[in-house]
RNA sequence: GAGCCAUUAGCUCAGCCGGUAGAGCACCGGACUUUUAAUCCGGGUGUCCCGGGUUCGAGUCCCGGAUGGCUCACCA
């Protein structure tokens, strides 16, 4: 891929113009250029600026010869505008160099009359032109675009110069944190920043990257969550906070995993789950009408309504009805690895009830949730940050939100009591002692924390990857992100 | 981490049963002053992903490796 630049036979030709350019006392990477217009302002506002001269600039991406004369495509970040190079109009020394020098992809600034063709397309008559950037590099095709996806990844800016709605989606995915952003803040959120680099990661179970800093002469530990931090924050008065943050975890990666991904998560003191729960829906069928115009979308050839509210469904319901099982009855570990092993499930005999009652849910019930729905009420052993359900106490008030069979938010009454929270924690650290290393250690810091107070609140997590993906129909998180992380390529 | 698939010109792809490398676009030379996948004439520009092996002969068959994709595992 790192072919050397005079490895062939079209880089040496554009280097050799490169040269021909300086000759000729031409600049091929001027300081400045000035463009009077943007191109969608030119093919916006043709009755005001026919016959008017204006200056755009771009990348020309075609060419179509015609001896004396010729068309070329030049695109901005607005568009595409047609251009009409003449002799007569340029002279015969600047419409010789622009043919025999400028090649598809140089970066050009180009000033002329704005002017109708024959075949009605509004297009600019250039009466001057200068070389912007000389690319020294041939583009990937026009007709088919660039499709070897490992290419498109590796150097994604050649995927946004020759397919267009690559660059869709990536404007999509500013206008949904736009949105998001504007939904929280008028709700009175504060945007905050918590630390990348923590001592110990904590608020998620997930193994994490680990970093080292040369002056403290210790690891950090990149962050899997965003929890704990804006838990504190609600210590400290904060009441409404959300963070749209980085994490990283360090784990496979597939179609809807990417090592380093974008969490929304936020924190409502003086709400619980329920009031998360609207606050979900409303989120995201508000970002959905405000960047697609409507609630009712179209994911990978299913219909989705998003459309509020969603349906509500407890855990244990869910499995009665897809697995026709009733943990409700169920109380002791073993008996709730029997019902597993009857369904099919593979289980090592180590399970609690509520880790078995997960693996049934994922088995049986995912695969269903197609239209969102909000599954709630989750056993407390896979969730030991949010606060046990009052009339049942091996559950906690947590609720995720399913959309195309997938998870899309996370949420619960946070867990406030320092003592419960302490012996969740040191569950958590049995689990990894056990050899779990996805299992959360005791977090001593945030413990201290909550035994000032933290006030009862609702908090959630959304997959803003997810979301996107979501929202513009990418079947890949790769799709969404545009960097995904690939093994280094060596040569 | 496992299985399957892919990797051929700058890009998109063909290449049969093993016989010495092909097309379109791009590019180079020529013609052409309103075309738009411009057109017409001429030109193939290559580490067939890498390394071994089998064979008289390998893009093609076998083994190993690299990278990517999909599925699975992992991801409460």
């Amino acid at each position: 891929m790192h072919v050397a630049l005079d490895a062939n036979e079209l880089v040496q030709q554009r280097q050799n113009k490169l040269q021909l350019l300086r000759e000729r006392g031409l600049n091929p990477y001027p300081n400045h250029y000035q463009p009077t217009h943007q191109v969608v302002d030119i093919l916006g506002n043709f009755p005001a600026l026919e016959g008017q001269e204006v200056s755009v600039a771009g990348r020309m991406m075609a060419r179509r010869e015609h001896g004396k004369a010729a068309f070329a495509d030049l695109y901005d970040r607005s568009g595409r505008i047609q251009l009409y190079f003449r002799q007569d109009f340029l002279g015969e020394e600047a419409f010789k160099t622009w043919l025999d020098l400028v090649d598809i992809g140089d970066i050009l600034g180009v000033a002329g009359l704005v002017f109708k063709t024959r075949r009605g397309e509004i297009s600019l008559e250039v009466r001057q032109w200068e070389i912007l950037t000389k690319s020294l590099r041939p583009l990937p095709e026009k007709w088919h675009g660039l499709k070897d996806v490992e290419l498109r990844y590796r150097q994604r800016y050649l995927d946004l110069i020759v397919n267009p709605q690559v660059r869709e989606v990536f404007v999509r995915r500013s206008q949904i944190i736009k949105g998001i952003r504007a939904f929280l803040d008028e709700r009175g959120f504060l945007e905050v920043e918590t630390p990348s680099m923590q001592p110990e990661a904590g608020g998620a179970a997930a193994r994490p990257f680990i970093t080292y800093h040369n002056a403290l002469q210790m690891h950090f530990y990149l962050r899997i969550a965003l929890e704990l931090h804006l838990k504190r924050l609600l210590v400290g008065g904060l009441e409404r906070v959300y963070e749209l943050g980085r994490v990283f975890r360090n784990e496979g990666i597939s179609t809807r995993h990417n090592p380093e991904f974008t969490m929304l998560e936020c924190y409502q003191a003086y709400a619980d789950y329920e009031d998360m729960m609207r606050l979900t829906e409303e989120l995201i069928s508000r970002v959905a009408e405000e960047v697609l115009g409507t609630t009712r979308i179209a994911y990978q050839g299913e219909e989705i309504n998003l459309t509020p509210p969603w349906p509500r469904l407890t855990m244990q319901e869910a499995i009665r009805r897809y697995a026709g099982v009733d943990f409700a009855a169920i109380d002791v570990d073993a008996e709730a690895q029997e019902v597993g092993r009857r369904l099919g499930i593979e289980l090592t005999g180590t399970e609690m009830r509520g880790e078995v009652m997960n693996k049934v849910f994922s088995e049986f019930v995912e695969q269903h949730l197609v239209q969102p729905t909000f599954i709630l009420d989750y056993p407390l052993e896979i969730s030991p940050l949010a606060k046990r359900k009052e009339d049942d106490s091996r559950l906690v008030y947590r609720f995720e939100a399913f959309i195309a069979c997938r998870e899309l938010a996370n949420a619960f009454s946070e867990l406030n009591d320092p003592v419960d929270q302490r012996e969740r924690f040191v569950a958590q650290a049995e689990k990894f002692a056990r050899g779990d290393a996805e299992a959360q250690k005791v977090d001593e810091d945030f413990l201290v924390a909550l035994e000032y107070g933290m006030p009862p609140a609702g908090g959630l997590g959304i997959g803003v990857d997810r979301l996107v993906m979501l929202l513009t129909d990418s079947p890949s998180i790769r799709d969404v992100i545009l960097f995904p992380t690939l093994r280094p390529r060596e040569d």
